[in-house]
RNA sequence: UCCUAAGUAGCUCAGCUGGUUAGAGCAUCUGACUGUUAAUCAGAGGGUCCCUGGUUCGAGCCCAGGCUUGGGAGCCA
């Protein structure tokens, strides 16, 4: 193959009249002269100019909205407006047809909603150009986070036995067969024919084998593929999604507090250093989109100054208790608007509690600390009983405007009575998680970690809305194509 | 899973009280033009009105059931 040059360098070339080579998908083709290219490179396109009188008519047909081409001539200062330099042509070849009556994208706005139904083909477009370079960032500046801190990642399994790790249901794993399943003797599914001789799901998080590792090696993190079979039909939620649990020992919940804080705002900064133009064209798409709401549902803030505040100010640490006073005494609260109003101390939060709680009390990311431990999970670090005798756990929640619950994580119960107590309360089987308990049982220590909806942080810092948006392939119920 | 809105040309959408041959813009095709920026101008083609059943002389429109999608809620990251 021909040595191409990538657009993104030649864009920043000053050296004109050189001969180049470029390859990339035809966007449109103006006046059967000029061609706006793309190759991936950047979110801009090259205008390459085409000698339409000296190429070949059955080269000009085949120049059409989404063709792979490449192109050859002298890089040169635009006659035009518009755009710096283009590629004057000497010679065009047509490395991949696009049937233009079939090719679905045509160079105009298309809804989201109709691009996810080509999730195979919205790569193409601009918009899915932007958001999967910062998703690219963002991943890239977490390893690079953890890596400078002396975090090992961690790879946990993503099949797993144990189903007693209670965060939702799962998928099963299973070879045998639907039409004849081998039963016991009193009828039951006989999971010991099973590949595993015994029932296996896909992991719903990477913790508690994260919480192994972590009482060796310090200071783990896990980032991989997670799977909920819940029946979730939301702008938040995926049947499949990326999270990231570090899990660290010899660390209490400020610890943790800490380190979630500081890896948000790093991964947040790397982005707006890295994808400057990405992020400048998303802006740019949610200013259009705003427009076209009524002026009580715009949000205050663009983009980039929703991020750049995110980066300058300290995330809100709030006690459950404190939340619920101030929730209790809100407005909405007070004159009824609320759908579920708050009365008592102990309730789980609704989502529009949550909202206005960041969205219009700080206004800006709130980490909710110290949940009653009825409403929280086993492994969570039981707090002293308060002056009114009510338990709470050191769990933490970062809640962030628009998105609700980015990190869920917890100081975890290292004392291992306290911990089989609270499995024994919330029946959850001893036996099946003895691996777990080992840990308490063998040079226990306290320690801290927390999950991060990776998806979710690309929402934020995309200014998407729908979660499915900023995944490649998204899987949710009736929905696994591509 | 619940509440709610929607499904009409490739895309975005209009379609009157149920009435003859279902429309527009963009896209596509043909021609013209040739320094264009979502090029422009002229013309043409393009429909399982989501599916199944029902009411009716007659259904895109009304009714029932279903499917899918958007938004909200729950579950959560």
């Amino acid at each position: 193959m021909i040595k191409r040059e990538k657009i993104k360098d030649i864009l920043s070339s000053t050296e004109f009249n050189r001969e180049t080579t470029v390859m990339g998908w035809v966007k449109t083709f103006r006046n059967n002269q000029f061609i706006a290219l793309n190759d991936g490179s950047c979110m801009s396109n090259l205008q390459v100019v085409v000698d339409f009188a000296n190429t070949p008519e059955e080269v000009l047909k085949k120049i059409t909205t989404g063709a792979a081409i490449s192109a050859s001539g002298k890089l040169v200062e635009s006659l035009g407006k518009g755009q710096k330099c283009e590629i004057k042509a000497d010679s065009v070849q047509i490395l991949g047809e696009s049937d233009p009556e079939k090719f679905p994208l045509q160079p105009k706005k298309h809804s989201l909603e109709f691009l996810r139904e080509i999730a195979h083909l919205r790569f193409r477009t601009n918009t899915f150009n932007a958001i999967f370079k910062v998703r690219n960032a963002l991943s890239f500046a977490i390893h690079q986070f953890f890596n400078e801190r002396g975090f090992v990642y961690l790879h946990t399994p993503i099949i797993t036995a144990s189903d007693a790790e209670g965060a939702g249901e799962m998928f099963r794993v299973t070879t045998l067969p639907f039409d004849d399943t081998p039963r016991t003797d009193s009828g039951e599914v006989d999971f010991k024919e099973d590949f595993f001789g015994r029932s296996a799901n896909l992991t719903v998080s990477g913790q508690l084998e994260g919480e192994l590792g972590a009482m060796a090696l310090g200071e783990i993190y896990t980032f991989g593929p997670t799977f909920r079979a819940e029946n979730s039909n939301t702008t938040r939620h995926l049947a499949e999604f990326w999270m990231i649990e570090p899990e660290v020992a010899f660390a209490d919940l400020e610890d943790n507090m800490n380190l979630a804080e500081d890896l948000l705002k790093y991964v947040i900064r790397y982005a707006m250093d890295k994808c400057p133009d990405e992020l400048a064209f998303l802006a740019n798409r949610l200013a259009e989109e705003e427009k076209s709401k009524p002026q009580n549902q715009r949000s205050e803030l663009d983009l980039m100054s929703k991020l750049n505040f995110c980066l300058e100010n300290d995330f809100e640490r709030v006690t459950y208790t404190e939340a619920i006073h101030i929730l209790k005494h809100s407005k909405p609260n007070q004159k009824k608007q609320f759908k579920y109003l708050v009365e008592d101390w102990g309730v789980d939060l609704q989502s529009e509690h949550e909202r206005y709680l960041v969205e219009k009390h700080f206004k800006k990311p709130v980490i909710l600390t110290d949940y009653p431990a009825d409403i929280k999970a086993f492994y969570m670090r039981m707090n002293e009983p308060d002056a009114d005798g009510r338990k709470t756990v050191r769990a933490m929640d970062i809640l962030f405007p628009g998105i609700g619950e980015m990190v869920g994580g917890s100081q975890r119960e290292e004392r291992l009575e306290k911990l089989q107590q609270r499995m024994q309360e919330m029946h959850i089987p001893e036996e099946e998680l003895y691996w777990y308990l080992d840990t308490r049982r063998f040079g226990s220590a306290p320690h801290a970690g927390f999950g991060l909806g990776f998806e979710r942080l690309v929402l934020f810092v995309t200014g998407m809305t729908n979660i499915r948006d900023v995944i490649p392939f998204p899987r949710f119920p009736k929905n696994a194509e591509f």
